[in-house]
DNA sequence: TCCTTTGTGATACGAACGTATCACTATGCT
DNA sequence: AGCATAGTGATACGTTCGTATCACAAAGGA
């Protein structure tokens, strides 16, 4: 049994690079020559490991979403630990480690976007794989439990927190569109859990 | 002077059979055979009224933005008309003229999003051509105007404005990505405005 | 040492697509 | 009738890209 090689270890690698790729070009960018080149490898042993192209993109999709699902679970957590209590603040840190503040975020926003936006127009073929989509769900619910821990209704803490991911969610496309909004973020977090959280 | 051709409505013939190619699958989709076939024109003819693919794409894309523009301001004035001065009315009249509640609006909003994604992107080569992105700008000082029409200062009503029009621009997405979510746009909406529009 | 795994390189083929060219037809004003 | 405009069809060329194949090199444990 020679030679072991880390498989995992690869594929990761070669996922990371057409992550880049697709945050840098959208996915139309996403060709074997350029996955290799960004991951420094030979066009050749990217077929080798993934046979054919959509199975690199599926492997990269779902490492993207898994990603983002790790992301948004420490934020969780870290939030819940400064602020034991404050269901406000927690949904503030989620959503702030969502938006485009800085590069890695705004990376990661194009990514997912270029994700959802093909599996929205069918580009992806056989799977139904609403791993983009699924992302936006997750939100939603982590949110709509901050906001019945207020003491809200389930079912208006539903549409509240439809309401307010909707509304991450457009400013981080806007965000996407418009650097220079970066800044803002916080300030316009704010003054929207101000609005949605406030009771009557 | 032989045979004069009406240039302008072929180019629309063109343009419009384009906006739904793309509505449909996307800007990858937009090929000069699927735009010919769907124009049920020849492939020649587009190539002879807009000489490059380029051409094709920019001609689409400002009359979708054209469009886009033309739709919503008939939206503000029937709403004014209607409701001659309630604030809130006119921007809820606007919101759901934008929101993909319908086939026609689905596909618009489709339009709309993958050349808004094409420039972020970069996709666009060589003009800046930030006409998707416009469109979000034109919504924001609409409804920004009408919130300062109810008394609040106009910096807050512009950071309200941004604010509702990311709502509706996140609300969109999801109804693109899940259709079944079309019945509750007025209500969400209705939601949105009572949070956001209260003074207090 | 040898054999298996790991990885490379060249190369080829076909499909989709954008683009250009040429020759040809049809139409309808003047 | 004649001619400029409008439109067609075939065809061909070059790219880019995905994919498949073949032979070969390297490396390290048994």
């Amino acid at each position: 049994m020679p030679r072991l090689a880390d498989h995992d270890h690869r594929r990761r690698q070669i996922t990371d690079a057409a992550r880049r790729v697709v945050a840098r070009g959208g996915l139309p960018a996403a060709t074997f020559q350029s996955i290799a080149a960004e991951a420094d490898l030979s066009v050749r042993l990217v077929q080798y490991y993934f046979g054919t192209k959509d199975d690199v993109l599926r492997a990269t999709r779902q490492a993207v979403a898994a990603d983002a699902a790790l992301h948004i679970a420490s934020a969780v957590s870290e939030a819940a630990d400064a602020d034991a209590a404050d269901p406000r603040e927690v949904i503030r840190a989620i959503l702030l480690e969502v938006l485009p503040v800085d590069a890695a975020r705004r990376d990661d926003s194009m990514v997912l976007n270029a994700f959802f936006f093909d599996e929205i127009t069918g580009g992806a073929s056989d799977a139904p794989s609403r791993d983009a989509a699924g992302a936006a769900n997750y939100l939603e619910t982590l949110v709509r439990d901050r906001i019945v821990l207020t003491g809200t209704d389930r079912r208006t803490a539903e549409i509240d927190a439809r309401l307010i991911v909707a509304a991450a969610s457009g400013l981080a496309q806007a965000m996407l569109a418009d650097r220079e909004l970066a800044p803002q973020a916080g300030e316009l977090l704010d003054r929207l859990l101000d609005r949605m959280l406030t009771h009557r």
